[in-house]
DNA sequence: CAACATGTTTCACTTTAGTGCAACCGTTTT
DNA sequence: AAAACGGTTGCACTAAAGTGAAACATGTTG
């Protein structure tokens, strides 16, 4: 890839490579934040803003880029400490929770 | 206790008891989502809300009151997928996730 | 094309969430 | 004061997260 550029080497493309273009299942739901498919992609998306690399993402948060990689692809379930330790170390951010009834 | 009495037996009083009262450390990391500590507190509050009881709420959601005890008392950690279904199953509303940069 | 950067995948190992059940503790209720 | 209710705690089991390291795929750069 080469995210390095400033942030900006559009969202939208990476997007498409991830997620397929707009209108495929797989990009609605990334952006309806269909079920805990939602994770990775929220994920992803900080990260990238962030301007960082998953290696270094992993880095500061103390863990591997092969965990955030499959964080990201939502191949392995996370526990909400642990995601709120990778947002606050790795990217000096912090997890909202809320229970919408 | 005895929360079935319409809701609201107040929620504060569950608050006083469970957290101690308004100043203490705990009532302030309750009241400000301080670290994972705000996940017990978050369901039990939608609990409350909803007027179940932890059997109640357990039974909806497909696990036991044991383990319902647990996540409100931040005894477990708790997935976020786990925690998406309880709330879904159980109280019949959704996690909502954020990351703030 | 060779070296490098970023991300994905696999394997192996340790820890712990998720689950069930049973016993227990305070409060209410009868 | 015994039974019922709501919640807590303990133990034991198993599925999967969490972790590390290495190999691989692919694109990019010198």
């Amino acid at each position: 890839m080469k995210t390095k550029d400033k942030n900006i080497k559009t969202l939208d493309e990476i997007k498409d490579k991830y997620y397929g273009k707009p209108g495929t299942l797989q990009r609605e739901k990334l952006e309806s934040g269909y079920e805990n498919f939602k994770v990775g992609a929220l994920l992803l998306e900080a990260r990238l803003e962030k301007g960082l690399t998953q290696e270094e993402l992993a880095k500061k948060a103390g863990t591997t880029k092969s965990y955030i990689s499959k964080i990201e692809n939502n191949i392995k379930e996370v526990r909400i400490s642990t995601l709120q330790k990778i947002i606050e170390l790795g990217l000096g951010g912090h997890l909202e929770l809320s229970i919408k009834l």
